[in-house]
RNA sequence: GCCGAAGUGGCGGAAUGGCAGACGCGCCGGACUCAAAAUCCGGUUCACGCAAGUGAGUGUGGGUUCAAGUCCCACCUUCGGCACCA
């Protein structure tokens, strides 16, 4: 009973790979090459996902496709294997993190190697080995060493830093602190997200909603010594770079928003009682004379020396208030302002008013200067603030009167015009700031000759407090001294240069980004190459002591404080180096260090003089095709991009970018789920919000059926179900686990199927009865070469030695055209698509000619190659068809005889004729107006026009 | 609120401005079978009709065009991201 057996089939192919290296990639090469990457996992503990071999599939089908067309083909597997659950077992369990971590790689790799990916595991990655992340250890030393040339702008070594006379003066001491405060890895004192529960220090990034991304335990804002990577000095490079990048236009758009550019000015505010300046940034310079006020932030260093003493009692309980509430708290309670007031007054550098200084947490410390100049008329925040507290508002920019004629003052007029002109009628109701409209508006009326739009706008340069919102686009300068009637553009440039004329101000980039907070209190992560003297000198440690191993410790425990665990592992810590004692840093890498480069290591991985060898370096990269999540579309991409930079300006690589290409596949959900809702026993329809404490009820796929828009109980079709597919989750139990679908129906059908559910980019929700489809094709692909009534495995009878009928000859160059072009494309659902449909023309026939069965299981094998090697084996083939040449296509013979031509009245289809496939345009016509129909639909009509498109259609719009 | 992606049969989805629904699932009918499963063949957007057919139809409303799922404008919904960034 010679079925088709994934079983025995697959595991012998897998087998047969790895022992003779079948994918493995040559170090040097004629052919031209190909790096394909996807994006390597976290091996966590409770094993691969369907997720996961979504983009593996993808990247694999396309690697072996590549291959097969001649390319030296790099595709490479390893482990992201620093991580927090690890270690939050060991302090559980008391396990080594070790232990868990080489456990669970074991699983993933296991896995994986189940689904028979053409990895070169000769290249397998992990980053908690010692080899591996002796160079992550490196780079941060490369990272140590280098500073920041904006001038040339990019990273040089730091012994070329020149050191300002009066620094060198004061000695080598403060040579040493000049050169540390511009090193792009360097130490600072910086309030850092510290979670209690977890014992750590959290970066912005891993705190969602106030709680940690991990655990969802609560965060508090406390300041740290941290380590700090100066990302934001490549701000502008990460920024251009992108441009050229064959990446998708949302993840390009989210990077860009990620790093934030906004172009503006900074503006030095005297104060009026002493010689203090308060530096603020402002994208709006040109709205300078609407400052009526200014804003710092809580936190600003400045507060404390400004503060008069009758306010001092008030400013420090907001302070305090402030402090205490997380980043969380902050923008939760953000919908009203609050700040209070700190008794000094600042100058307006363009009139030299005086303007109130105020506090409130709507100023963050962390962005520009933590201060502002606050422009209520062409800033909402400021405008809200302004209201709550009745601070002045100054109209300074005039917006245009399509903007006017849509506020709130410019209707209410009207509707009263339209009242009054009608029979003169009191308006019944006004609310009293309509009152005040009409009453302001009264005088305005016959001296602008009755034009609403003037009157509007007369009411908006005198009482711009009428309106309810501010206006935050462009205008013409009002109220703006010298420079009135200037549009905002050319204002912007005008009021920048007359700033920096008097020196009180100058044009200036700031960025959304901040610098890379780089220091965990985790035991699980790489240690930090650096030595701390006394009196807080530090010492990098010298290549050779690479790499330096974590201790070993008994309790993995956090202290609760913030010192890392690593502390407590006194024997290690303490060193000396030329009779002098250091302390080890103890703080460890955060998870993304060993991501940023290991694409790089993949092309030399056992290379223990250098990260990577600079002629394979050249070689292989850039990545051409990099796969993965869009969960890494910002953090993870922003960051390798940043070290690869650094790196190319050391010279130790030779892109500035390292991934050419980037793809990402999007979600796989579960099973479609119907949810029926109960109230008391009685069926109910959800509504848009939904009360709580209804009973939920899942409903199975034959109890309910469509009705309109959404789907209704069958037993009571006036009550609506919810049809929804969910994100899987262990508490939804929806997970679908790729050992039991492997198990069930093989690897190959788990791959054309993860395939075959739709673009890799969509979200989609799975589905069993899909798999089972995919699998029943390959069982028909099986019988189309194997006669399952025989005894014994071997090619059927009715495959014979001879040439294709012209239609089946047609059908498979077809094929062949369409696997090709989407292949190219990576639109692997319709290229499966067309497979099949070759094999529904083949199966229909009686004998098959071999020819075309051999070019058929070529297509088929990046898909399902265990059972395409099966199926060249069974053809008498000697060796793997992993580097067979790809079946090229003959376009002559994708073309058809004859066509059907539809044939259109006013653009409806009428009819259809056959028409020769090369008949001419003329001849079409024709052939379309003889058609007996057609003539019958025509009589009588007059024609108009006749419109021909060769090959395609025939359209005769006729009159009436 | 802002940015991005997407809305097509019962379901997943397919369609360089040119026959909407390829392919698969599900369902219906038939063949094979004592029977069932498996397999093979046929049908399957909806409405009306015995049928030939007719009409409607790609989230909603407008527009461009001989022709719109596809292009333009406005809106709605869902998903993803960001969110007091001055």
């Amino acid at each position: 009973m010679p079925m088709y057996n994934p079983k025995e089939i697959e595991p012998r192919w897998q087998k047969y790979w790895e022992e003779h290296k079948v994918f493995r990639a040559a170090d040097v090469s004629d052919k031209p090459k190909y790096y394909i990457l996807d994006m390597f996992p976290y091996p966590s503990g409770s094993g691969l996902h369907v997720g996961h071999p979504e983009g593996y599939t993808a990247t694999d089908i396309l690697a072996r496709y590549k291959r097969m067309r001649g390319f030296n083909v790099l595709h490479p597997m390893g482990w992201d294997a620093f991580g927090l659950p690890a270690e939050q077992y060991a302090i559980e369990t008391g396990t080594h993190p070790r232990e868990t971590t080489q456990k669970n790689i074991a699983t993933f790799r296991r896995q994986i190697k189940m689904l028979g990916f053409s990895y070169d595991w000769d290249r397998e990655v992990d980053t908690t080995d010692p080899k591996y992340f002796k160079w992550t250890q490196w780079i941060f030393l490369q990272l140590f060493d280098t500073w920041y040339d904006a001038e040339q702008k990019r990273g040089r070594p730091i012994a070329e830093l020149p050191i300002p006379a009066e620094v060198e003066a004061k000695g080598p001491d403060a040579v040493a602190a000049y050169r540390d405060g511009k090193r792009l890895a360097y130490q600072a004192e910086v309030p850092v997200n510290w979670c209690a529960a977890l014992g750590t220090v959290l970066a912005n990034e891993e705190v969602v909603d106030g709680k940690s991304e991990r655990g969802g335990h609560p965060v508090v804002r406390m300041p740290l010594r941290q380590w700090l990577l100066r990302i934001t000095a490549y701000a502008d490079r990460l920024l251009e770079d992108l441009e050229p990048l064959d990446w998708s236009h949302s993840i390009k758009a989210m990077q860009r928003e990620w790093i934030g550019r906004s172009e503006g000015a900074e503006v030095d505010f005297r104060l009026a009682e002493n010689e203090e300046t308060i530096r603020v940034f402002t994208t709006r310079p040109d709205t300078l004379f609407g400052a009526t006020y200014m804003v710092l932030a809580p936190e600003h260093a400045l507060v404390k020396r400004i503060t008069t003493a009758r306010q001092q009692t008030e400013v420090d309980e907001y302070r305090a208030a402030t402090a205490r509430k997380s980043d969380f708290e902050r923008t939760e309670i953000a919908k009203k302002k609050t700040g209070v007031f700190t008794g000094a007054y600042a100058l307006n550098p363009v009139n030299g008013k005086s303007v109130p200084i105020w506090i409130a947490d709507y100023v963050l410390v962390s962005y520009g200067t933590g201060a502002i100049m606050a422009v209520p008329g062409h800033d909402e925040r400021d405008w809200e603030f302004a209201v709550q507290f009745k601070l002045p508002i100054i109209p300074v920019v005039l917006p245009p009167q399509s903007w006017l004629q849509a506020t709130d003052v410019y209707r209410l007029l009207k509707e009263q015009l339209a009242e009054s002109q009608s029979d003169g009628r009191q308006v019944p109701t006004m609310s009293p700031g309509g009152m005040q409209v009409v009453q302001k508006a009264t005088p305005l009326w016959d001296r602008l000759g009755q034009d609403l739009g003037k009157v509007v706008e007369q009411l908006y340069r005198n009482h711009i407090q009428l309106f309810s919102e501010a206006y935050t686009d462009e205008g013409t300068a009002i109220n703006s001294g010298p420079f009135d009637g200037l549009p905002t553009a050319e204002f912007k440039a005008q009021i920048t240069r007359w700033l920096e004329e008097r020196k009180q101000g100058q044009r200036k980039v700031n960025y959304k980004l901040r610098d890379w907070l780089f220091s965990r209190q985790r035991y699980w992560g790489e240690p930090f190459p650096i030595l701390h003297e006394q009196g807080g000198r530090i010492r990098p440690l010298d290549v050779s002591e690479l790499p330096l191993t974590l201790p070993e410790l008994d309790d993995f425990k956090p202290s609760g404080k913030p010192e890392p665990p690593l502390g407590k592992a006194t024997g290690w810590v303490q060193v000396t180096r030329d009779g002098k004692t250091y302390l080890r840093e103890t703080n460890t890498m955060p998870q993304w260090a060993g991501s940023c480069w290991y694409y790089l290591r993949y092309i030399d991985p056992k290379n223990d003089k250098a990260f990577c060898d600079p002629a394979r370096e050249k070689y292989w990269m850039p990545v051409d095709l990099y796969v993965g999540g869009a969960e890494h579309a910002v953090l993870h991409l922003l960051y390798a991009r940043f070290w690869h930079k650094v790196l190319f300006d050391r010279g130790h690589v030779h892109t500035p970018e390292p991934f050419q290409r980037l793809v990402n596949q999007g979600m796989i959900l579960g099973e479609m789920e119907y949810t029926g809702f109960k109230n008391n026993g009685t069926w109910v329809s959800p509504t848009k919000e939904t009360p709580p404490g209804l009973e939920t009820v899942r409903l199975d796929e034959d109890q309910v059926e469509k009705s309109g828009d959404s789907f209704v109980l069958r037993e009571n079709p006036k009550v609506r179900v919810e049809a929804r597919a969910y994100k899987m989750s262990k508490s939804r139990g929806n997970v679908v686990n790729p050992d039991e679908v492997v198990d069930e129906y093989g690897a190959d059908s788990m791959r054309l199927y993860e395939m075959f559910m739709g673009p890799l980019e969509a979200t989609k929700p799975w589905s069993m009865r899909g798999v089972e489809g995919v699998f029943r094709f390959l069982n028909r692909v099986w019988r189309l070469f194997v006669d399952e009534r025989g005894d014994s495995v071997k090619l059927s009878d009715q495959v014979k030695d001879v040439p294709p009928d012209k239609d089946t000859l047609r059908k498979l160059h077809q094929t062949i055209k369409k696997v090709t072009l989407d292949l190219d494309a990576m639109s692997f659902n319709t290229a499966i698509a067309a497979m099949m449909e070759l094999s529904n023309v083949l199966t229909r026939h009686e004998s098959r000619s071999r020819s075309v069965l051999e070019t058929f299981v070529l297509l088929l094998s990046p898909f399902a190659p265990h059972l395409a090697e099966e199926l060249w084996l069974i053809m008498g083939h000697g060796k793997t068809l992993a580097h067979e040449p790809w079946p090229p296509f003959d376009e002559g013979l994708t073309r058809e005889d004859e066509i059907e031509v539809p044939v259109q009245i006013n653009g409806k289809v009428r009819g259809k004729i056959v028409v020769p496939a090369d008949i001419d345009q003329a001849s079409l016509e024709k052939a379309a107006r003889a058609d007996d129909k057609i003539q019958a639909l025509l009589a009588g009509k007059t024609i108009k026009k006749v419109i021909v498109v060769p090959k395609k259609l025939v359209n005769i719009v006729i009159a009436g």
